[in-house]
DNA sequence: GTCTATAAGACGATAGAC
DNA sequence: GTCTATCGTCTTATAGAC
């Protein structure tokens, strides 16, 4: 592996397990056997690597999307959906919990553009819904699939870091486990009888103990 | 106002406008026209400013529901009292985002019993939940209770942050205004006739522009 | 690309005078 | 309570050898 990728994955090791203000560049550097100064030839700045890992994070999400969008429309296929960006989101809760923090810096960065990928994903999202809709899957009027809109953003934004902030201790799975059965049982509630049956399908493959 | 008053409230003032990372306590004292070291007087450590802040959040909190259990147990008082909720994580925005990313360490600090009080306001939440069921404005079963504690866990800790991560131009009154009127729609997905006429009666009277 | 060495500047925190 | 002065540590940046 090259220094450069060696860096990402050491730092986000770090930043996962100690939080990204409380781990030193010189920290990442030693702990990878290269010197201070090489780091910073690789990254000038500390907030670089926190861009890196946010893209990457980024660009996970979209070849998510577009593997459900070459699948059929259905509610098994949108929770599988979810489910990888909920792992994405566990992967790099270190990097975007701090992301949070230096907001009003993202909105004018071009690094990433963040309120455009925003407004992007929120089309994407309203699309799927009404893909769902016209499948025959969801029941679903103009107005709730706003409210679906709403909940999803705040769900998929937020659910690994309560995860991470109240229960820092559970695994993986069992994290992921809590917040699908949660988003199942929200998307039951606007689920034609045949959208029922797709999540059950869902839950039986990926949700059973 | 004692130096000790108006150092937690400059202090919240900028940590809201700028994030707590980006807020110098050297920028705080000058502001005041204190000298860094008088603030240390006051606050040994930059932390302990937050603390305060959020017990003032919590304390602010734990009003509220005692005001909520002193009416009767209605989906409109149940909203006024999520209404204040999200009032006071509006005003302590700045500080609740910071509080996420030194999580770990809250969890043996026994400045914030955090873990204890998050489980307090679970129990009590349920036995609200559990009341609004027997007013007859709630049909939900038990699992659909534990369902809406997800739920408004997940809504209380991180609606405000959503807020602020994308939105921080806005005015508090259409933030709150926005995600009162998700959880009303949330709501009314588990409420009676008699419920869905008490949320309609919270709407006219807060949610009309 | 990688290293050593080092300096600048900001930060949280502390010591001691008044 | 309030001040000035200072310490130690951090990020960031640069110069120059290999």
């Amino acid at each position: 592996m090259k220094t450069r990728e060696k860096i990402i994955q050491t730092a986000l090791d770090f930043f996962n397990k100690k939080g990204y203000a409380n781990v030193g560049v010189r920290e990442i550097a030693r702990s990878l056997g290269i010197s201070p100064g090489n780091l910073s030839y690789h990254f000038s700045k500390k907030e670089d690597i926190l861009f890196v890992l946010a893209k990457q994070h980024s660009l996970t999400n979209d070849q998510s999307f577009e593997d459900f969008l070459e699948k059929e429309a259905t509610l098994e296929n949108f929770l599988v959906l979810m489910m990888s960006i909920l792992k994405s989101q566990y992967l790099h809760r270190g990097a975007l919990l701090e992301l949070s923090l230096i907001a009003a810096d993202i909105q004018t960065d071009d690094r990433l553009n963040y309120t455009e990928t925003s407004r992007r994903r929120q089309a994407t999202l309203k699309n799927i819904l009404e893909l769902l809709a016209t499948n025959g899957h969801l029941k679903a009027s103009a107005s709730d699939i706003q409210f679906l809109i709403s909940f999803l953003k705040l769900f998929a934004r937020f659910s690994m870091q309560e995860a991470f902030l109240l229960d820092s201790f559970r695994e993986e799975k069992e994290v992921i486990s809590y917040y699908l059965n949660m988003l199942a049982i929200q998307m039951a509630l606007f689920a034609t009888a045949k959208g029922k049956r797709s999540i059950e399908r869902f839950r039986s493959k990926y949700l059973t103990e």
